[in-house]
DNA sequence: TCGATTGATGTAATCGATTACATAAATGGT
DNA sequence: ACCATTTATGTAATCGATTACATCAATCGA
């Protein structure tokens, strides 16, 4: 692997020319430039990363911290992440959280102490933390992606509180008036306004929030699949809602199924609203009707404000996306009685 | 950020013994290291990753190149990269692959030339090339992942013939002598194998594979539909098949929805198998008999063998793993006349 | 008790690129 | 024509950890 000072010498001059020829080409007379440019291409010279990095004391990566990339939509703010980090030169490191594993969140903090990468995406609520040290407190510029707020990092969030509240409008205008909510888990943060949302268009109509159903979820199949066998449960009671609304497509989907297999339909007995805009959404049975976040988007705003943020043209700050309503087959009008 | 200069001084040593006592504990006498580790403790210190990946020449980091990481097949592969490499102290760099951007590829093969990454998981065919320079001929240890085999190379393999040799011969066993096969692109290699498996499949049934109808698939959704479409025109015609094997769960999935929506029913009037065994296949309307691939399993083994192999530990070997079909509710027996 | 061997630690070279500073050449003003 | 300034390039220090080699002390055998 050619060095630098092969290609010095190759082209007749200094490493300290080659080295400004390559990074200030403006520095350095046309000529000279030339020959160092063609020494570089005739050997195949690529400026080692390692000494580099030590030099200039960053290291041009960036660290992604997703809680389960299975999850198609995480997967896709990955992808735009990989997209414009690669287009700006960085590369992209990834980890998948292990709330359960303090080795695997203790080597995260080795990488970062060890200048592995120069800042963090973290799309996770949980912030990577062994003991009473966390990145955030190691100084490790961040970027949350649908996850929360935080002094001092910057943000890339839905709307998340409108996203519920045209849900549910719309499940309203379908003549709608007992709901069922599954949520993304108390923990998560962003069930804080979605719930708002929800709340705020029942409100809206004169119904009472709290007399809605709510059930907990962690946005996973398992979720809806306990959702459904709630909703099987009311309605043995006959006090059934006539729409769901589930804060992930996952959930909605498994909740779908659940209630499908008990014999009813969708949406004729029981509209439900998912939320993310997964593809699948378009492939089950009915289509779902969902909130579409533009995942690929976000990912990629949230690695250009992280890199802003590293090269010192931007402060910590915050970028909202609008969230758009699908209208598709899993919602219609309530059942009369 | 404490350096191993500030831990020497700490605890009254030279900095070779504070890396000694790091890396080779047994070389310094027990209370030296002592000292050393209580130093270590007391800043905090972690040494830099620049430094010693300069000096070393290595960067404990693993380059996986995916396809297209909202895949969740793909996804749950990268998961079980990311799990091992993590334990077994080493990082990972994700990079989704962009055939038409010679710009990323260029970054990648930078990224390699620099050193930032001691060797790449392949789950893409393709192998990321600028020219004539690519990864593999840089001299980078590799490891292909359901891709290909290739000279030099490790390979993590499914018994992909063997897969659509009990797919088909599950639709066999149901009376089934029509079939569609929705193949994965005549470019992907996985193509053969898995053709060759219907075909002997279909031999052994004493059939002629080659008046069985086959249709050219991208692994997405877009090539369900166009199959579901074309089982259609198929239909009018008189000669629809009454099964169909898809290469591909998203595939199937699609082209399932394709045909329902035109009022058919699965699997009385068409069975249909998918193949990778997604999350999905137990979500949808019927759930789908599929073909099962270990996938977290077989990415957690690319890992591990692609460290061993940069450990010479291990020979670019295979790994070969069997494939369980699941048989779920859209295949049935075929439908009489 | 002395030289040889072993063990523990320190000194300093090294990895490869960047850049502060030094130097030399070229340009400009008067 | 001379000094000041600018421009281009070279020399060498630097980033932080690792490790070959040097050094010194302790142990051992005869």
């Amino acid at each position: 692997m050619a060095k630098i000072g092969d290609v010095a010498r190759r082209a007749g001059v200094s490493t300290a020319t080659v080295s400004r020829a390559l990074s200030n080409p403006d520095s350095v007379r046309p000529e000279t430039r030339k020959l160092v440019l063609d020494a570089v291409r005739e050997l195949g010279y690529t400026p080692n990363a390692a000494a580099r990095n030590l030099r200039a004391g960053r290291s041009r990566m960036l660290l992604t911290v997703v809680p389960l990339l299975s999850n198609s939509f995480f997967a896709r703010i990955v992808s735009g992440i990989d997209q414009e980090a690669s287009r700006r030169g960085y590369g992209t490191i990834i980890s998948e959280e292990s709330p359960d594993s303090v080795e695997k969140q203790a080597h995260l903090l080795d990488l970062a102490a060890a200048g592995l990468f120069d800042g963090v995406l973290l799309l996770s609520a949980l912030m990577p933390r062994v003991g009473r040290r966390s990145l955030a407190d190691m100084g490790m510029p961040l970027v949350r992606v649908c996850s929360r707020r935080e002094p001092g990092a910057g943000a890339v969030l839905l709307e998340e509180r409108e996203a519920t509240l045209i849900q549910t409008r719309h499940l309203l205008g379908l003549g709608h008036r007992r709901f069922m909510y599954i949520s993304g888990g108390a923990g998560n943060i962003n069930d804080i306004p979605r719930y708002e949302g929800f709340c705020e268009a029942i409100a809206e109509a004169g119904l009472q929030p709290d007399q809605q159903i709510r059930v907990e979820g962690f946005f996973d199949f398992a979720s809806g699949t306990a959702a459904a066998h709630r909703f099987l449960e009311l309605r043995a009671e006959g006090r059934a809602p006539t729409a769901i609304v589930a804060v992930g497509d996952q959930m909605a989907i498994a909740c779908m199924k659940g209630i499908q297999e008990a014999g009813l339909r969708i949406p004729e007995d029981v509209s439900i609203v998912g939320f993310d805009g997964i593809d699948f959404t378009n492939y089950c049975q009915p289509t779902l009707t969902t909130i579409v976040q533009p995942a690929e988007d976000m990912g990629a705003a949230a690695a250009g404000l992280l890199i802003d943020m590293l090269q010192g043209e931007r402060d910590p700050g915050e970028i909202v996306f609008p969230a758009t309503l699908r209208v598709a087959g899993s919602t219609g009008p309530a059942p009369a009685g």
